[in-house]
DNA sequence: GATGAATGAGAATTCATTCAT
DNA sequence: CATGAATGAATTCTCATTCAT
């Protein structure tokens, strides 16, 4: 039944280095996007070399799918958490309505998704990963998701019509973010935030 | 003041072959993105070989960057003529919510634009190239084009809403373009086009 | 009708550095076997740099195979002439197995011969590279071979035993020169020719 | 004198290990050659992970070589055996000539030896460790080799054609087994093992 | 003795770019 | 203006080898 303390140590250390692989990852991979980062880098900041890297990773493209998958599984796992914070049901649309604007901050998140979904589009394999992604969140443990946030009366036209909500307002967000990195001024984080709820209330009635 | 048939006839060639290559090279760009796209292969799209391409433009970067000025303004010219076509001032707004929630047919548009601003968004003078656009068209010529869309008795602060307003709209059409490639059957084009109407509506009173 | 003189040149320029690349290739690939052989190395040799290479021959292992053919090409175009040389037909046999037993003196090619093959053995493609090449050797131009060696009158299973012979032959003479390469003691160069001929006259007796 | 049993026990696991992994060399380096195989392969092969071979060998050249010690060793173990069960002295020769032309059955045999030459020919250390080989076989075990099968009444020199004989034909068996490879219809098994027993005549009479 | 994580040198290949014609 | 040969820098990925356990 128990393994090996050796096993542990070893898939302790595995673990550890991942971790880390997937932190500089992150980092780079936002900075410079999926061309222009160089394994090399990755490595180095992680604090291995390459060869590290094709230890826990097949390639470049594997270690930039893991982390996406690894990306938003953090972020739904942190919303989940933040809603459920929440007892009272019919005030958790409102909190979720919030942190979804908070999100604007997330600068590295908006690149990177952009740079994941435009990647995707042209790479078969990796479209087929990230669609797998989304039936996970959105099909099997997203149903639980929508209940959390709605309750459970919703009919199956209604959970279509909130599923379409949450993919637009994760476009728009990506896009919005990307936006204020050139116009700065003209679209400063707070009026984002506001212009961010104002769209999801839109979106409810539409 | 004239210029010699022969000159004419130089030009004429030369336009024709930029025209050519543009067109090439926004198939290209737009299913490979910019660095996997291949010169060689936009040349060979265009009927010339990569010397051709280096006669009109000084790098792939370069291509890249006339492609994009040249596909915004077409877009702009196209639009501007649209609303121009209705006299009565307005119902000018109307028929621009129209155009734009139009424009989720356009599907290479939406990658096209993502793709240059990621790229814009890490390369320097890109960025300042796109800036550049960006001031071209929302202050010198931007001034009238808003004036002609909502009459010229904007004080500062409405104009500066109306092009938060614009800014943001961009964004989310490229964006909701992208995320109907994943979600075809969640997000029809329809489905859409009324979406972003309804946004448009949204930011307008927001 | 003709070509443009521009076109020559630059056929002219291509065949002059596929001959300077092939000879390079030889050098090196006899030198250093294929797997131990860096192109970098053979362009050096060949006064060019690897991308010249590459605008020549799509792999290494293309230039390998086109080395392989280009050399057998040349071999048996020298030996045909040597017998062609000798107007009756009676003497010619007696010629071939003295040109047979002087290839001994020819070093690359035994050991680029073994490489060949025993690179063709694992290489489907290769492999049928090779037998495409045997055949156009021994089926199609190989009959005139066969005839202009031993006249006409042969029937077919005289012709098939020559082929046999010839194939036997060829295998020998390769190993036997990579043998003498660590007993040159025990295997002098003459008593290598000696003992090829011998071994020429007991196959056509067997 | 004796060792403990925990020694003869350390040491039958030594050699059942060592004895697996040259086995598995064998197939992989036979099938492969010497740069296309990977240890990793070579050591799953045999039930074990990379580390095991580097307990036992000190690198790829050193098992390479080792196999090839141990190949040669074999075999010549094999045949002598073949021979000391004739009696009769005067018989040996022509059950050693059979013998030979047995081996045409080997595929692994002929590739193998083929792949050390071209090796052992590039590889100063391994041309040694060959050499010293050889030298074992022919000088100091090799004399009562040449004995057992030919009578201890041989002068130098006949000794010397002995030697060279053997080397000769040798290479000949490995040369015609790989041949046999690419011109299998041609060159069928029994055909080729009566040619190397006319072979074989043919050289002693040389 | 054997494992598994990590190293790091190494090499083929790609492709934007240059330049003579 | 356009071609095609050649450049050469850049980068992924491989894999023998080392080492702590």
């Amino acid at each position: 039944m128990s393994q090996s303390p050796l096993q542990n140590k070893h898939q302790a250390r595995t673990q550890e280095t991942q971790s880390k692989i997937l932190d500089a990852a992150e980092a780079i991979f936002s900075e410079q996007g999926f061309e222009k980062t160089q394994l090399k880098e990755v490595a180095a900041r992680a604090g291995y070399t390459r060869g590290a890297i094709y230890a826990h990773y097949s390639s470049k493209e594997d270690l930039f799918l893991a982390l996406m998958e690894h990306r938003v599984l953090t972020k739904f796992t942190a919303v989940r958490k933040v809603i459920e914070a929440e007892p009272e049901v019919s005030k958790r649309p409102e909190i979720f309505k919030r942190w979804i604007a908070t999100q604007v901050s997330d600068h590295s998140w908006g690149t990177l998704m952009l740079e994941f979904k435009l990647y995707a589009l042209r790479q078969p394999r990796s479209r087929e990963r990230l669609q797998h992604l989304y039936d996970l969140l959105f099909k099997s443990s997203g149903d639980d998701f929508i209940e959390m946030l709605f309750g459970d009366d919703l009919d199956t036209a209604a959970r279509a019509a909130v599923q379409r909500r949450l993919a637009i307002m994760g476009a728009i967000l990506s896009a919005v973010i990307l936006e204020s990195h050139f116009r700065p001024k003209l679209l400063p984080k707070a009026h984002l935030q506001a212009v961010l709820e104002e769209l999801y209330e839109a979106l409810i009635h539409a």
